[in-house]
DNA sequence: CAATTGTATATTGTATAAAATATTAAAGTC
DNA sequence: GACTTTAATATTTTATACAATATACAATTG
């Protein structure tokens, strides 16, 4: 049964996986989760995916109902607001607390991530982009040295994916975070803090603003 | 069994019960937990006691490491900077939007949790006090509207809750916080949205220095 | 003697099976 | 016919048993 090489624990691969299907749209929201029929799509049994259900529960994926079940959660249009509010106001102070502290490996790796981003924009690739978004933004926020907020903001990515993924696929969307994004990385080498910060907040709005222009249609 | 008059799941009650512990310092920071002691203390399989660590690991309680085992997590002087940091800046926000919608009903429940304030505090029941506090903050916020917000700043009451109550055992700052309390309830009823909201921060930065003062000494 | 490898033990992770609970359908009563 | 009760079924929850992994310590080798 064994067929990866790395040894995670079981849980932690479902969990994985779970997550990826929910984020991509392949368990749209109010789908129904049995865990009989989890255990046996991925072979396991039904107690790692019982534990793969609480993380995701933990992390708002899901919503479990003692002896009922567990079903994929919806944000609500509110809710979309909030998660974007919290970031405009959480992720400026990571952002300014970093500058200062980032490395040139660091930078390395933005460039990195930026390099990744541009491919999978010409590549069409929808599906990684989310991720690499919120990758790009952690790492942005990498030496920030406040962790509790730092947990915070890596949820509120996730949420965020979760819609920008699936409703914002548009490739010229995609293009101005790439373009914002590599502004947003100059900045930082110029060490202009203040401008850095203010074009990430305007940066998250604009994304806010284009995913509810596409809910409220 | 210990069991109660309702029947909730067994992991819900192991959460509620090594949730209390380690808030009450009964269980400090830096024990490893194994499953087999909980188990047999709890009178429950490993199972139960399993998810229920799943659970208190999310809320940030526990650290497990897979094959490890579970330690219970402890909060750098940074650490508590940061929550407290977080619970000045989203704290308000909710107020705010709570405020003009609370209700005749609401105001009774915050009048109720002041008397049982008022109470610990007469009977010195430092164990209850910090449940308290976390119950009337959120009380205040009831109205907010914001779930996402109300769910992270739920969890920061609790991380602040477990220092607060343990370092925080003067009388003099009990009385003081009761006394805050009471100056928000009634500028609330006053519709005095914006010094409520004032008076907010300076109550979360005054029981914050408080605890630092006490942390560095 | 230092380092490494092998073995014993303890602990966690997973599978299987039994118990508890909710849901559904049917039967009976008014 | 509508409503309640009750049996049947499906699903979740928990217990027990087994497998995998880590830790500690002895044994071996250079």
């Amino acid at each position: 049964m064994p067929s990866e090489i790395k040894h995670r624990t079981l849980a932690a691969v479902v969990v994985d996986r779970l997550r990826q299907e929910i984020l991509n749209g392949a368990l749209p929201s109010g789908t129904a989760l049995r865990q009989d029929a989890l255990a046996a799509a991925y072979g396991v049994s039904r107690i790692p995916v019982r534990e793969a259900l609480f993380q995701l529960e933990a992390e708002g994926l899901l919503q479990i109902v003692p002896h009922k079940g567990a079903i994929v959660t919806t944000l609500s249009q509110d809710e979309v607001n909030d998660v974007f509010d919290l970031r405009v106001m959480l992720e400026p102070r990571l952002f300014r607390r970093s500058i200062p502290a980032l490395t040139a490996q660091d930078f390395a790796h933005l460039e990195q991530i930026q390099e990744e981003f541009a491919q999978a924009i010409r590549a069409k690739d929808l599906l990684h982009w989310g991720t690499l978004n919120a990758a790009l933004h952690s790492a942005l926020y990498a030496r920030a040295r406040l962790p509790q907020t730092a947990v915070i903001v890596a949820g509120l990515l996730q949420k965020s994916d979760r819609y920008t993924r699936v409703q914002l696929s548009s490739p010229a969307a995609m293009k101005r975070a790439l373009r914002e994004h590599a502004q947003l990385i100059d900045l930082c080498k110029q060490g202009k803090a203040d401008a850095a910060c203010e074009l990430l907040a305007l940066h998250i709005e604009t994304v806010r603003d284009d995913l509810l222009k596409l809910l409220s249609t």
